[in-house]
RNA sequence: GUGGCUAUAGCUCAGUCGGUAGAGCAUCGGCUUGUGGUGCCGAGGGUCGCGGGUUCAAGUCCCGUUAGCCACCCCA
């Protein structure tokens, strides 16, 4: 090797044996989506610049890849200069998220789509971060959308259908945590803080499980004390009712008034109770659903229920969602309801053990050396014909590795072929063991 | 974006106190073996991630850089 070549930073190769488990993944979590009625869409991976950075975006919007204009001039350059910003520069970028293209599809097609609309969307997105384990530049989201529905019914259809995938993958010991966005936004009025400082103390109560609760009124007492001092009381109600611990409090109304302060957030929570109780019938063994009123997620298009994903196998969360109900609006000039929820394929990947399945019959023809062309496509002729898939490989001195290789690489039958082979009737084939 | 750890042959790794590199597997060749899983002998393959510095001498010490991993941050 002349010189060390990586794939990019944050990207990754995948070689064929991972390339067909994750297909093997893909399709599982297709099936299950379709049967519940979702059907399939695409759209490009690249959007507008200003759509990807209308602030919908939170923190993603500073980490996504933006694409230069074509045919930039030094002027460009040194009017950008001039103004101090690159923004003049660039006009498109890459999807960090299928949320934000998903709204503007549905803008865009909305004549041609049903009133209520489930989508399956599933496709690679890029962040800019900096990656390590869980955490790639390029990563594949696997979302279902049902656009158009204001009731509990679509959340309780997309818990319901993320359930039964996370159960076909055969993951068990999921927690499905669920909170709503008016019920933080409430709790924090209710103890004081300002409209302007929501955003950061949002960011502060999201670290409960990192810092405590004392933690947590330390760092906002620097804001606003007295604000602090009362969110201290509501934390404590919440210990209490042992909805900060692993797993939470269970959803239902009467739970969720007990955790919440008097008059917080009713609405919400009887939106939580009928979304809870229309989904926990047909819940999986294998996922559990609990209310939890710390969890925010950062996404700033959420304006209503939110949900994530939790797996002990996994430091982080392994998928999330909720409602956005503003955001179609922004490019359609008319509200229309809409929620989301997304499995992050490369962390379930990472928990799911998938049977090396393919029944099919794979045979190899172990040619010796030399053997002409014609000889060896005549029988590789034939065996299509009778259906078999077929890989031509030559003899080699070290049948043991061939062997071991071959079958790694999913062969399950092998035929020898020799100057003398005249015809598929000729070959011996022979199963191969592992 | 912040901090820490790591980088040696195609792969997995060893390399002590600084003295210009080794093993197993893989590859290739010869012989052996019942031409389908054997055994023996031999060969090729490395500017030690990259770029600087210290030194008579650097895989080894120092700085930078790139990539991976880990903890933050954030999230899928």
């Amino acid at each position: 090797m002349v010189q060390k070549v990586n794939a990019t930073r944050g990207m990754r190769d995948f070689l064929p044996a991972e390339k067909a488990r994750r297909e093997r993944a893909l399709n599982i979590i297709r099936e299950v989506y379709r049967s519940h009625g979702f059907t399939e869409i695409e759209a490009p991976a690249v959007e507008d610049f200003g759509r990807l950075h209308s602030g919908l975006g939170g923190d993603n919007e500073k980490l996504s890849f933006s694409i230069l204009k074509r045919g930039l001039t030094g002027q460009d350059l040194s009017d950008a200069a001039a103004a101090e910003s690159t923004d003049s520069l660039t006009d498109l970028g890459l999807r960090f998220d299928l949320t934000v293209p998903l709204a503007r599809y549905y803008a865009t097609n909305r004549a041609q789509l049903p009133g209520v609309f489930r989508a399956i969307h599933i496709g690679p997105v890029w962040r800019a971060e900096r990656p390590q384990r869980g955490r790639y530049r390029q990563f594949v989201q696997s979302d279902i959308d049902i656009i158009g529905e204001g009731s509990a019914l679509a959340e309780a259809e997309l818990i319901t259908a993320t359930s039964q995938a996370l159960d076909a993958l055969g993951l068990q010991d999921c927690a499905i945590r669920v909170n709503d966005r008016r019920i933080l936004t409430e709790l924090l009025n209710h103890c004081g803080f300002s409209e302007e400082e929501h955003a950061a103390a949002l960011i502060t109560v999201d670290k409960l499980d990192k810092i405590g609760a004392e933690g947590v009124v330390a760092e906002l007492a620097e804001q606003n004390p007295e604000a602090a001092d009362e969110i201290g009381r509501v934390l404590a109600r919440f210990e209490q009712a042992g909805a900060t611990v692993a797993g939470g409090a269970p959803l239902n109304a009467e739970a969720i008034a007990a955790v919440l302060p008097e008059g917080v957030a009713s609405e919400a929570a009887a939106h939580l109770d009928e979304l809870a109780q229309a989904v926990t019938p047909g819940l999986p063994a294998g996922v559990t659903l609990c209310f939890d009123p710390t969890l925010v997620r950062g996404m700033g298009y959420y304006t209503g229920t939110i949900f994530e994903i939790a797996h002990p196998g996994s430091g982080s969360s392994v998928g999330g969602g909720g409602r956005y109900d503003g955001m179609i609006g922004r490019f359609l000039g008319e509200d229309v309801p809409a929620v989301g929820f997304s499995i992050g394929f490369e962390r379930i990947m990472e928990l799911v053990e998938l049977p090396s399945s393919s029944d099919a019959e794979v045979v190899a023809l172990i040619s010796d050396k030399d053997l002409p062309a014609f000889q060896l496509l005549a029988l590789k002729r034939e065996l299509l014909d009778a259906g078999k898939t077929v890989r031509i490989v030559w003899r080699q001195k070290n049948m043991k590795a061939l062997l071991s290789n071959l079958a790694a690489e999913g062969v399950t039958h092998t035929a020898a072929v020799r100057a003398e082979t005249a015809g598929a009737a000729d070959l011996e084939i022979r199963p191969l063991a592992g």
